[in-house]
DNA sequence: TCATTAATTGCAATAATATACCACTTTAAA
DNA sequence: TTTAAAGTGGTATATTATTGCAATTAATGA
């Protein structure tokens, strides 16, 4: 019986301080927040948790009662995600708000298979590391993936 | 002007030593290699770089002549990465042949942009650093993902 | 201000990836 | 050799993601 949070479509203060400096980031670097962007990001927000495309746009939909097409979905995450506003996490086919969105970083997910919820955890080191192998093979890294699935403390116990 | 290797169908001494031990391992565990796993497997050690399961698919249907289903093919896949002798690459959707399938450890990929090779390299560090920041929050790590995309030595001088 | 260009969005169609389900066959175990 | 378990074949379908083009909105420069 997995834990799971509660999902609400409203923000605690936590959460919308986190969403406000990621809009504060984007319009610093020039890029335009749309209505569109800030609404997605706000649902990733409000999610906590890894949100499939599909899912976004279910959630989306509901809350505004319009119909949104899956490209326009898939655009705003791409943006979102090169903004480093967000992060695909690749093991689940799902994306989270970045909680770090400031540093260019090794990010390490760690993702409950019971719950979905997806902690992100900073670590220098495992930067450093991997940066060392790469630089000694001669390859450029573009693009850091680190996702760590198992069981969360919370469904440990409950399991 | 990506750097590509040559596709062969058959394998050279070092991958078909790899092939036999990977086969071997699986035996050793009680495991059966039916002539399809074997077949997949040897796709995936003379491909030398992640293929995507349809891909395989089509190499292995030129290759024998027949029909294969898709779900044939991914249950095959789940099976070999699940005696940990083939892995996913998640942020390519494809499969590789593992080349250290004889301890648990965390496998480090390398995955070029231009060329779609993939260098596994293992760093017992990375494993151990992140272990300890699962058990410090209390994570029961299962699954280790981590893939570094960039440009490959080749292909950065080809660019 | 208005025209021009660039960026963003809408939308239909479709591609690519993956799974559910059920019948059948082969292998392993008793 | 019967029985149970494991593996395979195949259809259908679910899920995830992209292409291509038209319409709209926003930024830029005269």
């Amino acid at each position: 019986m997995p834990h799971r949070k509660q999902q609400s479509t409203d923000l605690d203060a936590s959460n919308r301080q986190g969403l406000n400096s990621a809009i504060a980031a984007c319009r610093l670097r020039g890029a335009q927040v749309t209505p569109l962007r800030e609404a997605v990001l706000k649902a990733l927000w409000s999610a906590k948790r890894p949100l499939g495309a599909y899912d976004l746009r279910t959630r989306l939909e509901e809350t505004s009662g319009r119909r949104l097409s899956a490209p326009s979905i898939y655009r705003t995450l791409d943006f979102l995600c090169e903004q480093g506003v967000a992060t695909r996490i690749e093991s689940c086919n799902a994306y989270v708000a970045c909680c770090h969105p400031d540093h260019d970083h090794a990010c390490v997910f760690l993702v409950c298979e019971a719950c979905g919820d997806a902690t992100e955890i900073e670590n220098p080191k495992v930067e450093q590391l991997i940066r060392e192998d790469a630089k000694r093979l001669g390859f450029a890294v573009r693009r850091r993936v680190v996702e760590m699935s198992g069981l969360c403390a919370p469904c440990q116990q409950l399991s």
